[in-house]
DNA sequence: GCGCGTGTTGACAACGTTGTCATATGCCTG
DNA sequence: CAGGCATATGACAACGTTGTCAACACGCGC
């Protein structure tokens, strides 16, 4: 139904690789035709067929982010700079969940890479630690980016942020205040921000002088509940901890929640904080001071690296580092007790 | 580099239309060659082109979620969700965010209508109210099935949740508790749900004989600054209202954040309730009473509508309505003093 | 034995684009 | 003026699949 290539051909009177190159704004065409191709693409109103050229180059124009829904969650600013980027350099961006061990999005993965032949992949935590997605990536030879990956090897591209030192100004924030028994909540093992995030948090401890206590390090999982029953058995143990620092945002409002829900005033009774920064971060009540992950760009530049590296011009760098910084809002506060 | 059929062909020693047949479970191939045929796909890894099945067959199977992201934020369970039904159906299943106005939206969805062939639309609000989506869609013939639409023709299928049952609800359960003032805060002009969850509320109000004072509707956008704004006001005002209903939960997190600022306890001050029960919801303390949108019944539905409808069989129904219902949480109580 | 319907198979065109190569033209150089 | 080179253009194949149609085998009824 729609025009094709020929349409204009016919219209324009020149042949139909004489429009291609109009379209594809090759050389070697006369201003003169490049303007009576033009005029006729509008005539009859043509736009090619993305089908016939993904077939015919090989290629599939489209690139996919792999992310777990239960931790990125595609928040409004990244889906439309998605789009934006998406828009300028003529590639689709796909966001397929992935679910780690999971079957059907194991058979899903191999059918992006397989049918629809994907041109290059995005990972988001954990979905690079499963050996699956990175053994089948590596087979099939298809360009890939890690956001924060598990494991930082040589050769592979990547973006990070800093977790270390971020989790580490964290800490020093809540022994700025006062506090000296901080409790630490613990990621998923197949995640680097878990481990790094926690090593920040021994760091500073460390530099204090403090004694680590496995004690005051619990499992959330990352997740909302996994923080409040951590909380809860923090909470209700002795002695209690005067502050709270979540691994993530999710389990940080799980242990409020818990804390809450033991009548504890969150920050007068206990403070709490986590990192990401998620939009749910500043809706609730008190604001919960977190680590703000630079989650949009470290996309976009994942994104376009990947893009860059798909188009054949070597990026200057492979492996880039992203700043997170500290946001203060209302859920830390000095401990109200001097504390033992 | 992949095999293609005809690598199939070659090796089950037949022609590559007989192994398209079994490729596409069609029928006339004895049980001995088809076994063969599989045989010989397993052997070379096989797998189809996917653009060049597009190409030939004029169709694109892909289809298109319009949404607002501002507004509709794709939870987890809805990406696994979309997922699974696109794997099932071999449909590849796009989530658009769409921008009504926004020079950019447009093109790429013109794009999407024009290069990409997507094959059907499946819009959220708002953007279904914008002329320039349903003109387009129009012109083009495009299938689409909208959720929650502002218009709803007889012809166009569509998929909704009765906003006005659903609001009466929540309106008796605050009625119910005591309370006499409640405030309600309204949506942008351009979403149905907007006027449909003010008309339950007007409707409540008047079963119970309370006379409704337009001074206690307010604007919110259905955003947590536009919630928080309006809150503002009415706290400030007198008489203070007892309750304050938020046409969605954003705006009502938007609500407790203001009241809580003020000194307000909710509930022992003030009574806040929301719609849609986004994630949030759960994970605030107190949690937010609201209204369970049914949102991934929602999508789901609307898009297998349009799944049946592109394969060409005739739906029962091309009008869905689904039930909302009422989540209570820590967020509403019976009023402090009796009110006026 | 013949005609006919049904099951099975394959040859070939078609989809709409881009890549390769040949050709034509004009201009510059020696 | 011959030769060479850059510019401009088009004919045609190729990409990998599905749709169309012809061909053939077989069994059945008459």
């Amino acid at each position: 139904m729609p025009a094709t290539i020929r349409d204009v051909a016919r219209l324009a009177g020149c042949s139909i690789k004489t429009v291609s190159r109009v379209v594809n704004g090759e050389p070697y065409v006369t201003e003169e035709t490049r303007a009576r191709v033009q005029a006729a693409i509008r005539a009859v109103g043509y736009a090619p067929n993305i089908s016939a050229r993904r077939l015919v180059q090989n290629k599939s124009f489209q690139i996919c982010i792999l992310m777990y829904p239960g931790l990125l969650q595609p928040a409004s600013g990244i889906l439309s700079l998605i789009m934006d980027i998406g828009y300028e350099e003529n590639y689709d961006i796909l966001f397929q969940p992935y679910f780690p061990t999971h079957a059907r999005s194991k058979r899903k993965l191999v059918s992006l890479i397989y049918e629809h032949r994907i041109d290059g992949f995005v990972t988001t935590p954990p979905c690079d630690a499963e050996d699956f997605v990175s053994e089948l990536l590596d087979t099939f030879k298809v360009p890939l980016v890690q956001i924060n990956p598990f494991n930082r090897p040589e050769k592979t591209p990547f973006v990070a942020s800093d977790d270390i030192e971020g989790a580490r100004g964290m800490m020093e924030h809540l022994l700025g205040l006062g506090h000296r028994r901080i409790a630490f909540l613990m990621g998923p093992r197949n995640m680097r921000a878990s481990f790094d995030r926690l090593e920040g948090y021994k760091q500073a401890l460390e530099a204090h002088s403090i004694p680590f206590d496995p004690a005051l390090v619990r499992d959330s999982e990352f997740t909302f509940d996994g923080g409040y029953t951590a909380a809860r058995l923090l909470l209700e143990g002795s002695p209690r901890p005067t502050a709270i620092f979540a691994g993530n945002d999710e389990a940080a409002l799980g242990a409020i929640y818990a804390a809450r829900e033991l009548g504890l005033d969150v920050p007068g009774g206990l403070s709490v904080c986590g990192c990401d920064d998620i939009a749910a971060a500043g809706r609730t009540w008190p604001g919960l001071t977190t680590i703000h992950m630079p989650a949009e760009e470290l996309i976009e530049t994942a994104v376009r690296l990947l893009i860059q590296i798909l188009k054949g011009s070597l990026p200057s760098s492979n492996q880039v580092f992203l700043q997170s910084r500290l946001v203060l809002r209302g859920s830390t506060a000095p401990p109200a007790e001097a504390s033992t």
